[in-house]
DNA sequence: TTGTATGCGTTATCAG
DNA sequence: CTGATAACGCATACAA
């Protein structure tokens, strides 16, 4: 491990100056002698040009930051699949923040950008306030937000679109014959809650079917409460016959309790996620569920930010990726569905 | 996004030397004047200072390299879920890689160690050739690689204990009464697969029950392959009584072809799977699994990485993380298990 | 305590 | 085509 060579170093091997070593290595025109004898020098020693260095000169770090709320999420893990292979095919390297969810991690993200160790951002915070749209103005280097931010915030805004999400899921039950439709949410004071819930009304009455808050179980986003949200909702509503679920834990753990109470899926209740996650394609029966595109939206902000990297200075785009329902056995499918192999049936959006 | 301000557009404004704004911003002995007037020059331009020069200066990055083959794969979105949080309490920034599983990656990422964007390295190779080796000798930065090495490799090493974790299951299940333990494997000349199966046939010895070619099943890792290898299995071997599946998905094929075959689990035949994923709590019957610790050799890795970071000059040390078996219903548990809140029952390994 | 000057490893400019 | 030299932004040894 001891000090690498530099150009210096190659220098004085090759007798040549270090200005001859740093044509070379770039390929600039040089005469066939000198080349020769750098290279020569240069492969002996075993050089790799400093990255630091270069980026110090360059003013370009090939880098970008990923600021996920959260590594163990599975929503953001998808996003994070298609990002990667997206900047590693544009010679970035990723780098990875997880926040926390914690408002100040993030703002601090976006305080280091001044920094300058990255060359843009990629962010997905939970909720936007004003101290972040205060960074956003004044970031010092390109950023894309996954989530929605006030018109008029100058970076590039991929949005999901969860009313639309809803409703999908929703006309699907409806069109399946059911017509005691529940929604099993999540708190409502989270911006995803407070969405979902909105969506489902609005569903409803699209449908032309009445709102019963009795339909309405609130409990948290994780499997334990899932299940038991949906054992009082039993409890209160015997004749439901659907349930849609806020997210596919919530749906698993609603499983769960239909089973135990031996109502049969979807024959008696059919039950749809949300967010599509493996665990969706894994459970049984398999989760429908509704894709809000956290891998798209990815994919999505990746190519939106490279752009602004090679130079493009529009005005700030907003991006709204199409919700898509996979449906799988727990609304409509087979009672056994044949090893998953991705080639799930779905329905568009928009 | 104009020109950050330097250390040299606060000297100017404040009417001191680039040396005095410096050494306000590191905290060193000051005039009470003098620190005044550069922190307010500073506060007013809104200085950040430049991560990149000083790297440049003082050679580190506070950045560390996590190579894993794969961004798709629980297995080592375990391990970043560890990583993540140990490194960003030390300070570091995480650079990750997806090499695709493919070998002139991960060579490619080991070279790239030499242009020193990275203070250390922490991999998880597929597997690893003389190539590997080569380049871990010379490596420019300390490296720890989650997987196993040839003793006298000059680098720390993590390992899981794939012997005993089929050992725990086998056991588990023989415990259970189970007498014809079938191995459905995958390819048995990748790493896990030639390791899993010796390890099976291990057990067996080792419980005394005799080695039957016929209860060896070969497939994919796949969920469709698992499937179709477990069929193929049934056909030939109706009376066998327990699955040992070489990996998760594998499993859930399983359960998927024995629900379709009306073989009840774990009653007609008790499955288990390997790597503890996300899955296995989510699928249902719920899947008893074998863990060989991903996550924890994520931890451990990172942590041995630190220590090499602080100035650790010790000898190569070699970790080996116990496997642990999260037994579920598909071998033992009730038919309903309530729903997973993470207190899954567990057996240690040793 | 403060300022001057130098170097970290590269790239780029400008004479020769 | 080549070499000397000046940045890039920061930290620091040394002199004042």
């Amino acid at each position: 491990m001891a000090d690498g060579p530099t150009i210096n170093t190659i220098a004085e091997r090759a007798g040549v100056s270090i200005a001859s070593v740093s044509r070379v290595l770039n390929g600039l025109p040089t005469r066939q002698e000198t080349e020769r004898k750098v290279l020569k020098a240069a492969e002996e020693l075993g050089y790799v040009r400093n990255a630091v260095a270069r980026s110090l000169k360059s003013r370009r770090t090939n880098q970008v930051a990923f600021a996920m709320a959260d590594v163990g999420n599975p929503a953001y893990l998808a996003m994070l699949r298609q990002i990667q292979p997206v900047l590693k095919a544009a010679g970035y390297r990723l780098v990875l923040h997880s926040t926390d969810a914690v408002a100040a991690d993030e703002i601090d993200v976006l305080h280091s950008l001044g920094e300058r160790y990255v060359d843009g951002l990629i962010m997905s915070p939970l909720r936007v306030t004003d101290a972040h749209l205060e960074m956003l103005a004044a970031a010092r280097a390109p950023v894309v937000i996954i989530g929605s931010v006030p018109e008029g915030t100058p970076v590039d805004n991929v949005r999901a679109d969860s009313r639309t999400g809803v409703r999908l899921a929703v006309h699907h039950l409806y069109a399946l014959g059911r017509r005691r439709i529940a929604m099993v949410n999540g708190p409502i004071d989270t911006v995803p809650g407070a969405a979902r819930g909105a969506a489902y009304r609005e569903a409803l009455e699209n449908l032309g079917l009445p709102y019963d808050d009795d339909l309405v179980q609130i409990g948290d986003f994780y499997r334990a409460e899932g299940a038991r949200a949906v054992a009082e909702l039993l409890a209160r509503v015997p004749d439901v016959d659907a349930l849609m679920c806020a997210n596919d834990l919530i749906a698993l753990g609603a499983l769960d309790v239909l089973r135990a109470a031996g109502r049969r899926v979807p024959d008696d209740v059919a039950v749809v996620g949300m967010d599509d996650t493996d665990l969706a394609a894994a459970s049984w029966p398999s989760l429908t569920s509704v894709s809000l595109g956290s891998a798209e939206r990815g994919k999505v902000a990746a190519e939106l930010l490279l752009e602004r990297l090679r130079g493009g200075d529009s005005e700030p785009r907003v991006v709204t990726v199409a919700p898509r329902l996979a449906v799988r056995a727990s609304t409509a499918g087979p009672a056994y569905e044949g090893a998953s192999d991705g080639s799930d049936r779905k329905e568009g959006g928009a």
